[in-house]
DNA sequence: CAGTGAGCGAGCTTCCGCTTGACTT
């Protein structure tokens, strides 16, 4: 008897087919096998949105290989993900691979007793699973292959829509407006150092007459001084002291878009960086797949996690039962475990034996591990204390009207806990530092009181981490796309990182966006993924039929493009310029052609003359090497960063066309690696 | 990888989500 499992990636094969007998042969189908045509719509909307799937190139050479597999097994089972995406995988192989006989199983986590368990409960395909996800699939198709070439026609070619990327470019916009209309508040505060003994400390005005007083409280200098003058003389005495004790409680494991986000923030790694490194420790069995939205963690790892900590850190470290999360994530559809170490037992130190791994991995590895560990650890204490101060101003040796309170606080660690391994900012509501031995009616001296003018800043721009973080807010996207969607924006143009790292959006991305917000609101609005996933559900769930659902969606959308069509003008996407033709003396405009920005005369076609643009100097801070060869650092070349027409990244000489340096290779890493 | 826009109007561009190589352009 010999029977073939097919799952999604080579590492899962590999891996359950250790737990297996020789009677089971375990291969992979390396994700989706069949698909809409990349060259039109595959999309019949007369006949009920029927597809036409066929096998990419690809993948061509896969079914082949898989067929003939089939074809030798006496059984074929179909373990691809349990979720939306993975039961159209299995539903595709079983029309690709012309599957008579085959079952469905799924295991959620892989172990042996898993597999076991899944192999003695087969089932038949969910097709009302397979029909939400070919409902995701048409809707997006449709969306993008209509809205894309409506973009060609009315601003220029080469630009792209979605229902993930449009929203996302949305998001970098609105903030980017938000920042332009930011108007900045002036507001004081007032922090006065007091002494207690020979300790010295710093106590908040907070309160005055006993009435909290607001951010704004105190607008200008004069206010400020005015109050400085009322706490001329004045006592400062202790009113109330106030002892409390905080517990936190660690982090859930990361899941694609939580590790991404702090790989970011403490490694300063790119999404695309971290997914890599992750891909290849998932390849060395050091980590579960690395692609997840959920929380869950195996049985096993538990037990494992809590001999780690108890080993490591001690008893009272460990927790009695194991702490177990629920995912917040909208749309989550938790095929997988949540990132973790495979085996607890292995720190970070413990790798360097592995060549193929180089000090990011391990880096990522530590991340990962710590913050599973962690997870599985005790709750961290802190003694926080917040004293009330009373300023109590006298004239003429009477007490005035007017008090005011001060507020100091402080706070020390009880007991590590978690924080032992995975450290944070303590930050989010528990303040830092120590306060002196403190007690009702204690008499304070003052050191000095100290008038701070502070202005409201503008809310911060995107950058990787925060952008991720708001689309999985927003169930925007999924944890494979978070960072191929990144890129996509950029690669189109419509946002860049400046010098900071953060996302601005380009001229075109503003133009796109205002297009799509004004004719399209439907799709570009925040909330048009969520109610997707909605009809989506109740698709999967048999209470709707799918094709109703795309039409009610198709038709509206579908005959307002038609009115854009005729309505909507052609962008004028021309940029005018302070240059001046030399030829005709007429202004020159930048323009957009072929390949990207070009400076043309506004005289044409009687002036044909035309120039590069002026490029936004993209310095990488290194020299052209092969100018420094003939000439001296000052006449040598910047590199800098520049595009092919496909919009490929290169780098080469700022003197070009003098110098035809070109490297397709960032010549500063090079230079770092020796 | 150093071009370019308009118009003839061919043939092309484009989506999201699942998964890794085969390229050294």
């Amino acid at each position: 008897m010999s029977k073939l499992i097919i799952v999604e990636s080579p590492t899962k094969a590999k891996t359950i087919s250790r737990f297996l007998s020789r009677d089971f042969k375990v291969e992979s189908s390396y994700g989706h096998v069949r698909d809409l045509p990349k060259s039109k719509l595959g999309i019949d909307v007369e006949k009920d949105f029927e597809p036409a799937y066929i096998i990419p190139t690809k993948a061509r050479k896969r079914v082949n290989e898989l067929k003939k597999e089939a074809k030798n097994a006496d059984e074929v089972l179909l373990a691809t993900d349990e979720d939306r995406e993975g039961e159209a995988i299995a539903w595709h192989l079983v029309h690709a691979l012309d599957l008579g006989k085959s079952k469905r199983i799924a295991f959620h986590e892989i172990t042996k007793s898993a597999i076991e368990e899944a192999l003695k409960n087969p089932r038949d395909i969910d097709l009302n699973l397979v029909d939400a996800q070919q409902a995701r699939r048409i809707l997006d198709r449709l969306v993008g292959y209509e809205l894309s070439p409506f973009l060609w026609k009315k601003v220029f070619k080469g630009l792209s829509a979605g229902r993930v990327q449009s929203v996302t470019v949305r998001l970098i916009v609105d903030r980017e407006k938000e920042i332009q209309a930011f108007i900045s508040q002036e507001f004081w505060s007032i922090t006065a150092v007091l002494k207690k003994s020979k300790e010295e400390f710093e106590a908040k005005l907070s309160k005055k007459d006993g009435e909290t007083l607001d951010k704004f409280a105190i607008k200008t200098k004069e206010e400020s001084d005015k109050v400085l003058k009322d706490l001329e003389g004045a006592n400062y005495i202790v009113e109330k002291v106030e002892k409390k004790e905080i517990k936190r409680a660690p982090k859930p494991p990361f899941t694609t878009s939580t590790l991404q986000q702090e790989a970011a923030n403490r490694l300063h790694f790119s999404a695309k960086q971290t997914m890599m490194f992750a891909q290849q420790l998932y390849e060395n069995g050091l980590i579960t797949y690395m692609r997840t939205d959920s929380l869950n963690m195996s049985e096993e790892s538990l037990k494992s996690a809590k001999q780690v900590v108890t080993d490591k850190f001690g008893k009272e470290y460990s927790l009695a039962a194991p702490r177990k999360f629920k995912t917040k994530t909208k749309g989550a559809q938790e095929a997988h475990e949540a990132i973790r170490p495979t085996q607890p037992k292995l720190a970070s130190q413990d790798l360097g034996g592995q060549a193929q791994l180089e000090q990011k991995h391990i880096k990522l590895y530590d991340l990962i591990w710590k913050r599973f560990i962690a997870c599985q650890m005790k709750e961290a204490v802190f003694d926080s204390t917040a004293v009330d101060i009373l300023g109590n101003p006298i004239s003429n040796g009477n007490r005035i009207s007017q008090n005011y309170t001060f507020r100091a606080s402080g706070s020390i660690v009880k007991f590590e806990g978690w924080m032992k391994v995975y450290k944070e900012r303590i930050a989010e509501n528990i303040p830092e530092g120590m306060l002196p031995k403190l007690a009702d009616n204690d008499l304070l001296s003052l050191v000095t009181l100290i008038p701070n003018q502070h202005f409201t800043e503008p809310p911060p721009r995107y950058g990787e981490a925060s952008l991720i973080k708001a689309l999985e807010e927003h169930g925007i996207g999924r944890p494979s796309t978070y960072a191929p969607t990144i890129a996509t924006i950029q690669l189109r143009n419509y946002v860049f990182k400046n010098n900071n790292k953060k996302f601005e959006p380009t001229e075109t991305g503003i133009t796109v966006n205002d297009l799509l917000i004004k004719h399209f609101p439907e799709i570009v609005d925040i909330q048009f993924t969520a109610r997707m996933e909605k009809n989506l559900d109740e698709i999967a769930e048999g209470v709707k039929k799918w094709v109703p659902v795309i039409k009610k969606f198709y038709a509206p959308f579908h005959k307002n493009l038609e009115e854009k069509y005729e309505e909507v003008e052609k962008k004028n996407t021309d940029e005018k310029t302070d240059q001046v033709c030399e030829k005709c003396g007429k202004p020159m405009l930048i323009k957009h052609g072929r390949f990207g920005k070009f400076l043309a005369c506004s005289g044409f076609p009687d002036c044909k003359n035309t120039k590069a643009v002026k490029e936004p100097p993209k310095t990488i801070g290194i020299k052209c090497p092969k100018c420094m060869e003939k000439f001296s650092e000052e006449e040598a070349g910047d590199i800098i960063v520049r595009r092919t027409k496909k919009g490929k990244i290169f780098f080469g000489c700022s003197r070009y066309p003098d110098c035809d340096f070109a490297s397709w290779k960032n010549p500063a890493e090079e230079n770092k690696k020796g």
